[in-house]
DNA sequence: CGTGAATTCATACTTTTGACCGATTGTATT
DNA sequence: AATACAATCGGTCAAAAGTATGAATTCACG
């Protein structure tokens, strides 16, 4: 698509200046201008337009890989994921252990038990790496 | 830096292609080649050059989320992990058990035991979920 | 005000995990 | 041959994690 797309361009590109290259020989007679000015010109010309291919080219791969995750409740709604539960994940994922998440989070161990094992049930997991894994894959963590 | 380098190599380059232009000018008396050949020739030049430099210019932006994650075993043996202890931290981050882990790789559950302890060592981490935050910090797992 | 969901906590039990110990085998490297 | 290291395995023990069940509290919402 973007290949295609920079082909053509580059091709009406050089189609065009050769045009008004070869118009203003005519039209102006600037035969007399050095070969090595024109040499400079179309340079400086088409390494612009090299550049502005090149970026084109690569954009791709720079666009792709962002992904400035954003959750958006919406799946989490979807799977059933409350609010503290998500916390507790988030936790997990930064390698936290139940007393840690615990302490941090100023309630019992208990409590945490609770949360993940609830998160294993809307996650279909039975352990916290899968867990994690389960959540990448559903986009709902980093 | 880079952009010094880049104007410089520019230059460079420039400066070559006059050069041999005007070399083979006097010396094989390609007067008559068409204006629009050579026009023809330094734009496929200059726009390869152009799309070298650009990439060299946004290499910046581009190799940075790039993170096609190629670990390149060098860093592993900066941390001096194993191929196998790779491996069962791969399997791991799958979210598998070590006794899942053991049947996947034909061995006891205490060779897996053993190779997790040593990644633990080697990650600075006491817990599974620990060691897969570091390693992803530390740019080893996707 | 009642209802249901979310959050909290506890107890008891099982499974998994991790630490620490030692040991063997094969494969390079020196 | 001697050394170093990777990979393998076993056992014990303690800690962490997970399951099951029940229950109290808070809080939003109709």
């Amino acid at each position: 698509m973007t290949l295609r797309k920079s082909i053509i361009l580059y091709g009406v590109a050089m189609a065009v200046l050769m045009g008004s290259l070869k118009f203003a020989e005519y039209r102006f007679y600037v035969r007399d201008l050095s070969l090595e000015l024109y040499l400079g010109l179309v340079a400086v010309i088409f390494v612009g337009l090299g550049i502005w291919i090149g970026r084109r080219l690569t954009s791709v791969r720079v666009i792709a890989p962002e992904s400035e995750f954003k959750v958006g409740e919406s799946d989490l709604k979807k799977l059933g994921i409350t609010k503290r539960e998500y916390e507790v994940l988030g936790l997990i994922a930064l390698g936290l252990s139940n007393k840690e998440i615990a302490d941090k989070l100023f309630v019992s161990t208990s409590t945490i038990k609770t949360h993940t094992s609830n998160l294993f049930l809307k996650l279909d997991a039975s352990r916290r790496t899968q867990a994690l894994q389960r959540a990448k894959e559903l986009q709902i963590i980093p």
